[in-house]
DNA sequence: ATTATGAGTTTACAAGTGTAAACTAAGAGT
DNA sequence: ACTCTTAGTTTACACTTGTAAACTCATAAT
């Protein structure tokens, strides 16, 4: 497995991924299919897709014959904390926690994950700061603003 | 203001947004020493940044005399949550949870945000079911995956 | 052995992005 | 009124992305 910080995936790539990854192999006719009943994708999209996620090394090519499968290189879990994260240190830290908060009130959760969290945050609240500083200028700038 | 979820903002230009949510109201001038101190970055580029983001309607200009201001057009809060709820929309629902989990992990929350965090997990758990499922595949495709 | 067909590889092309130079117009100073 | 300087506008250019056609190479069928 390829370390899913080092693979950017563009948003049609995801799309492919995620086929990808929920069926763990896939031939490109398969896939094919499934992305035209999807997103009505003609075949030469999604074969360029996957040449590039190959590229990428986001996707390896298994087999020796003519029909080649495809399968993952990276892992479904590892690429969506990646890309939440990047997102999330590219935005500001003062008001990642209200977004967050908006983003799980528009998310559908399961029991589990909902513990899950709860026990995250009961951990976090032991240590957590009274407030979040704004890291969006660099520190020495002067900054009366009330963000 | 303009609706977030109406523009979209690139990685270099969501830089210069920041700077301008932070701030308020900019001058090019400020701007252009903001982003080479920030990032190193030309004066050309970051007019190229800013009428970029002016076209896009992220920024409005403000004034009549030569040396404009220019200010946020769009939220700075919405826009985060119209980007985080946008990429979490193009992911796996089934793994949001534990994504949200380990994004949590890593940031930094102020303890009013911890508190947010938990009412609304406590309210969500009411309704949550036991299990979220994956919607990567078109619901009518043959899936026997354990994903 | 020859051909059709399915699978894989190359090329294409417009729009968007990162990065920046060149050009132009409005005020400031003389 | 003329010129310098600063602020704003245009143009540039390579790379990525979305979308797809064209082309080529194996292999299965005849």
């Amino acid at each position: 497995m390829i370390d899913a910080k080092e693979v950017t995936i563009s948003d049609s790539e995801w799309e492919v991924m995620r086929a990808i990854w929920t069926l763990k192999r896939v031939t490109s006719h398969e896939l094919i299919g499934l992305m035209d009943k999807a997103r009505g994708w003609s075949e030469s999209t999604t074969k360029t897709l996957l040449n590039r996620l190959i590229k990428k090394n986001a996707v390896q090519k298994i087999g020796t014959g003519r029909p080649f499968s495809y399968a993952p290189a990276v892992g479904e879990q590892d690429s969506m904390t990646a890309a939440a994260t990047d997102l999330f240190d590219h935005m500001c830290a003062m008001q990642a926690g209200t977004t967050l908060a908006n983003v799980i009130e528009s998310r559908d959760l399961s029991q589990d994950d909902i513990k899950n969290l709860q026990q995250i945050l009961a951990q976090k609240a032991k240590t957590a700061p009274e407030m979040v500083e704004c890291n969006c200028l660099p520190k020495d700038v002067k900054q009366d603003c009330d963000c």
